[in-house]
DNA sequence: TTGTAAGCGTTATCAA
DNA sequence: TTGATAACGCTTACAA
C-alpha cells in the first residue's frame, strides 16, 4: 500500500528558488505570477517530474474531480457498453470514475455507496436497486450530487434521472405481437420494484387494454437476476395448459440465456414463439433467425448522465430535480411472425 | 465540485469527551483504549453519522486503498467480463477500482496513466497498449505496482504479467482446422505489436510448421481495433485469388463484426469457411451454426491479477517479476468442418 | 490508557 | 508580484 516519496510544491519551488504559493499559482493558472518566474518554475516542474497530489489538493480545496458510477453488473452488455460511453464522457470532462458493482444485492449495494462515501467524491451516477432509498438519500443529504441512469428510486429530492422510455418501448413491442395476431404474450421482465420493470410492464399492460385483451398474470414474470431463476421460470411459462405464442425480455441480463433455453427446449423461434429482447446487443442480429430488439441509444443516454451530473458538479446552487427520458426504437427482424393457425 | 462539511475526528472526539487520537484508535483498531471509552467513542461515531475522509488518510498515511484498470474498451466482451470480475475481487479484497478506458489510442492511455498517477494509487491493472512502455516503466518506477492482464509489455522490471497461454490456444485452434483438412487458414489478429497478437501469431505458425504447410502472409490480418478496418481487410483476404478455406478470430473487439461481415457476404459457415473464434462471449453458441471458440477462465485470470497486486501492496520487498499463464480451452462447435472437395 | 502536537502536500489569505 | 503562514482531516510518536 505504500508509495515512495515524490516531489512536492516545496521541491519545485527550492529547486526553482521560490515560494511553494508561486508553484501553486502557476500549476492552477490563478494568482498572479511575472512571466519569468512562471517559466522557471514550469522548467523545474519539468525536470523533476512534479504531479501534482490530488489527496492533498482534496483535502485543502474539498473539491475532487472524481465520480463514482455504481452499476448491477459490467458482464451483461447493456451495463457493460453504458459504463464504457460513461467513462469516456467522464474523461473528456476531467473526471476519474470509481467502478462498483452490486451484482444486483443490496448489502453490495450499501458497501458501494459506504466506499464512495468515504472517499469523498463529488458525485455519483448510479443505477439503484430497490432497497437502499434510505442510503442514497443519504448520500444526496450528505451532499453528493447524484444521477440516477436508466433506473431511478422515486422520491429523493434533488437527483437528476435520465432513462429511456420504458413504457413507451414495451407498449410497442407487445403492439407490434398483437398487430401479428398473438393474444398470449409472454413477458420476461426485471423486478416490479425497480422502475424499469414497472415501466416495462406498464406499457405492456396498456398494449393489451388497448386491444381488449385480458391480463394473465401468468404470463408475466418478475426476475431480479440470476440465470438460474430464468431457466426455470422461462419453463414454467412455457409449459402452462396454454402457452404464449410471443415473448418480450425485458431484462437485459438474461437474453441470452433465454435464447439459449429456448433452443435448448426445442422451441422454434418464431414459428413456436415470436421473441422480441429488450437492447440490441452486438449479438442479437446474429442468431438464427435474428432477433427482434429494443434499441437504446446508450451513448446518448451515457452523455446525458455525465453532462447532467457535471453541471450539478459545477454549480454552487443547490439544483432542483431534473428527469430526462430518450427514446428507443422498435428494430423488426424475423423473430416476430403472425401467430400460427 | 463543492461538499459540504461533515464530522471530523475532531468532532467525534468533542461529542465523546476525548481527544482525537483516540478516537482514531478506535476506528483503526490499532493503539490501546478502554473499554468503556471505545463504546462511548463508537456511540459517538454512529451518532454523528463520522465517516473517515480517505483524502486525509491516505496523505497523512501515505497509503491508498485504491488500485486503477486501464482497459482498452469496456464494450468488448472480454474486457466487460474481465472487469467486472477484477471489480468484484477488489471490493472482496477491501480495494476501489478506478477504470480508465483507451479505446487503444496511446494519447488516451497517457492520459489515464497521469491521472493514476496524480491520485497516488497504490498499484495498477491493465491491458497495456505498445506505445507507451517509458511510461509503463516510469510508473513502476516511481512506485506504484503493476500487474498486466490479458497483454503486456516486454522488459519492465518488477511488473506482474498474467494472461492466457495465447500460443497454445492459438495452435490447437489451427490444429484442429490442419487436422480437418484445412491448409488455407486465415487469421485475424490483434496487433502484432502486442503480446496476445504476437503469441497468436507464433502458435498459428507453428502449427502450420508441424504439419509441414507453408505460411501465405496474406492470410494473416492485423487489426489494430477499429470494425471498419475490420470489414475491409476481411473482404480483402476473402476475395484472394485462392481464398482461404477457414477462419480463425484472435481479436475479441471483431468477432461480431466479422460474423455479421460473413453473413451480408454470403458466406456459408462452415461450408464455404470454418470459423472459430477467441473468446466464449454469451452469444457465441447462439449463432447459426454455434462457434467453435477458444474458452478463457476470465474469473480465474482477474482473480490472479487482483491477487498478485494485492500481495504487492502488502509486501514491503520489492518483489521481482512474476509470471502466470493460465489455460484456456477449444470448445468445438459446428462452425468448423473438413475442407471441402 | 489518554492527550498533545507535529506533519502529510496543498491552497488561500494576508502582508510585504 | 511574491512570501510567510495557517488550515484542510487524519495518524502517530511521545509524553503524561
Amino acid at each position: 500500500m505504500a508509495r515512495g516519496r515524490e516531489p512536492t510544491v516545496k521541491d519545485v519551488a527550492e529547486h526553482a528558488g521560490v515560494s511553494p504559493g508561486v508553484v501553486s499559482r502557476v500549476v492552477n493558472a490563478n494568482g498572479s505570477v511575472a512571466e519569468l518566474t512562471r517559466e522557471r518554475v514550469l522548467a523545474s516542474i519539468a525536470e523533476l517530474g512534479y504531479r501534482p497530489h490530488s489527496a492533498a489538493r482534496e483535502l485543502r480545496t474539498r473539491t475532487t474531480n472524481t465520480i463514482g458510477l455504481v452499476l448491477a453488473d459490467v458482464a451483461n452488455p447493456f451495463f457493460s457498453q453504458l459504463a464504457d460511453h460513461i467513462v469516456r464522457h467522464a474523461a473528456d470532462a476531467g473526471l476519474g470514475v470509481l467502478l462498483t458493482t452490486t451484482q444486483e444485492d443490496p448489502a453490495m449495494e450499501l458497501k458501494s455507496i459506504e466506499l464512495l462515501l468515504q472517499k469523498r467524491v463529488g458525485g455519483v451516477i448510479a443505477a439503484p436497486g430497490t432497497e437502499n432509498a434510505a442510503a442514497w438519500r443519504h448520500m444526496r443529504e450528505t451532499g453528493v450530487e447524484l444521477t440516477f441512469v436508466d433506473r431511478f428510486i422515486d422520491r429523493i429530492p434533488g437527483i437528476d434521472v435520465v432513462g429511456m422510455n420504458n413504457e413507451h418501448a414495451s407498449h410497442s413491442a407487445t403492439t407490434a405481437l398483437i398487430e401479428r395476431g398473438h393474444r398470449r404474450i409472454a413477458l420476461v421482465s426485471g423486478s416490479s420494484e425497480t422502475s424499469t420493470g414497472r415501466e416495462r410492464i406498464a406499457g405492456h399492460r396498456r398494449a393489451l387494454q388497448e386491444h381488449g385483451i385480458s391480463e394473465d398474470p401468468a404470463l408475466v414474470v418478475e426476475l431480479a437476476f440470476r440465470h438460474v431463476e430464468a431457466e426455470t421460470a422461462l419453463s414454467g411459462v412455457l409449459a402452462l395448459p396454454q402457452p404464449p405464442t410471443a415473448l418480450i425480455v425485458g431484462n437485459t441480463a438474461v437474453s441470452a440465456s433465454v435464447i439459449t433455453h429456448l433452443r435448448s427446449a426445442g422451441i422454434s423461434v418464431p414459428q413456436d414463439l415470436s421473441v422480441i429482447v429488450f437492447h440490441d446487443a452486438e449479438w442479437t442480429a446474429l442468431t438464427s433467425p435474428p432477433l427482434t430488439v429494443v434499441r437504446h441509444q446508450l451513448d446518448d443516454l451515457a452523455k446525458c448522465a455525465v453532462e447532467m451530473l457535471h453541471t450539478r458538479l459545477n454549480s454552487a446552487e443547490r439544483l432542483r430535480r431534473r428527469e430526462k427520458r430518450l427514446p428507443s426504437e422498435l428494430v423488426i427482424r424475423p423473430s416476430i411472425a403472425p401467430v400460427r393457425g
